[in-house]
DNA sequence: TTTCCTGCATAAATTTTCCTCAGCCTCCCT
DNA sequence: AGGGAGGCTGAGGAAAATTTATGCAGGAAA
């Protein structure tokens, strides 16, 4: 093979945008740049190259003939390496991450941007859906779903133990309290999921009467449980790692005397193998390590 | 359009080649430079991208299967760029020159070092032909050929007026020398043109009996008539142009009491309109003028 | 096994390249 | 005529690429 003359690409790919746009100016905006950087590349080509791509009216430039010529040839090229790279780029650095509704917006969404902070290359995209135990996550990078304890979890990553504890908004809190310790019959309770599961577990671990309990309303989200709970319905079973932002601000308070109490598990599953999402579900794994 | 990520593509280009070749020392014995400046491109690129393109070994890379992806797309349009601009390159600063053999020989290839320091980028190819009077030269960018006083010359620029004076070798001039003027008659005339063309316009010009000449041998050039004369052979009408080297280092002598006379000019025609061809035209009219 | 040699990775230093800035010019548009 | 826009250029500083030196690991040779 014989020498050959090495022409930088960088500069090729900064005349093959003067030539689209037909403006220094413009080409340099469009590279962030200034337009002496551009004028400075494309003499720096043409030298190289010794020949004249441009026409230099006093203050506009046009293609020559031969500089037409080399932009057809290769801003096809040009175009063909950025899409491949940028493709690649996205595949690698863009993640979708399937989340229950609740747990997405009370969990995930207040933290991604630590996440965003670690890794800032890498995009997230956030699905949310309501329904607790869909089994089959499509089409997503990382899954995040709730186990109840006990239930069959093959292939799916601890992320959280899931402690629960009555909470309740400290106006009620306040109102049923008259010198003594409130009792939980004193308080609505509020169901968050089908068949009322978590309030039965609870009554069966505590040893406490499920007729004790006055149900109020029902709700298909924690979420909305704990938004009525804010808003002095009722009292709400509640996840701890739901509720960090409400108890730390004083909106929900912990129900005086009951401890929290496991009733499973937040788990992830990786539906692929990239980079980004390593990245992501280490970061997961030591978020929930900071919130013990 | 979206704020995109630009990879360099002088990085891409080292992929490619790494990819090509499997070795990043190799890749970089092709592109000139240390291995480590490969490793650091090929790092740096991936890590901006964000992707592994190769597996390490510990003193091997093989590439993965996103790296043949990527190769197997981005590679066809590296090449197809780097012809393109080479090919321009090429055509811009190659250039052929046509000349008769004799002035190729004699002054051309002589001179064309000076040239070469001038311009070191332009490549020269020179294609002689010995036949004087050939009006088409086909698919050269200049060409030079001799014109008889008179003829037509449209188009064609001036290069040099055609001076000529009978030389002789030393030898023979010192043989026929008995301490008088020598006569033309003393020596041999050769022929270099068909028809004895030169020597009769002399011997018209200055009023010389033709029947004083005593033709020898005759010659299809000029050169190998001049060939001839340095080995004593005889005199020709030689032009200035063509025996400089040798009156200067005295190797053929000027017949004294002769002055030159014109019979023609050397001539040249711009058949492109690249630079290096531009070039090429200013410094043979330089060199000329530096003869003067 | 031990030793040497080759190939790659990495850090620091250096060289090269690139970019910006400021000044200047010309055209174009009020 | 004046001012804005667009482009050129040179100087100087910022950023990037390269080299150098060193380490490390695998394979070949002793």
């Amino acid at each position: 093979m014989q020498e050959r003359h090495r022409v930088s690409l960088n500069a090729v790919r900064v005349f093959a945008i003067v030539a689209r746009t037909g403006s220094l100016t413009a080409a340099g905006a469009e590279l962030g740049v200034t337009s002496g950087a551009v004028s400075h590349q494309l003499k720096k080509l043409e030298d190289e190259l010794g020949v004249s791509f441009f026409r230099r009216g006093n203050n506009t430039v046009s293609l020559t003939d031969m500089g037409r010529r080399f932009y057809e040839e290769v801003a096809p090229a040009i175009g063909l390496i950025e899409r491949s790279a940028d493709a690649l780029y996205r595949d690698e650095n863009e993640i979708s991450v399937h989340a229950t509704t609740s747990l997405a917006l009370r969990w995930l969404i207040p933290s991604l941007d630590r996440f965003r902070v670690l890794c800032p290359k890498v995009r997230v995209r956030v699905e949310t859906s309501s329904a607790r135990g869909i089994p089959a996550i499509p089409d997503s990078d990382v899954g995040i779903r709730y186990f109840r304890t006990g239930e069959e979890a093959e292939g799916w990553e601890l992320l959280a133990r899931d402690l629960r504890r009555p909470v309740v908004s400290p106006v009620l809190l306040a109102r049923g309290n008259h010198g003594r310790e409130i009792a939980v019959a004193d308080v609505p309770a509020l169901q968050c999921c089908v068949g009322n599961w978590d309030w039965k577990l609870w009554c069966e671990t505590f040893g406490i009467p499920p007729a004790d309990l006055s149900f109020a309303h029902a709700f298909d989200t924690d979420d909305a449980a704990l938004h009525a709970c804010v808003a002095g319905l009722g009292m709400v079973l509640a996840p701890t790692i739901l509720t960090a932002r409400e108890t730390k601000s004083g909106a929900l308070m912990i129900l005086p005397g009951h401890q929290p109490f496991e009733t499973g598990t937040y788990r992830y599953r990786r539906c692929s193998e990239s980079r980004a999402v390593r990245q992501f579900c280490a970061w997961m794994d030591t978020e929930m390590r900071n919130l013990e």
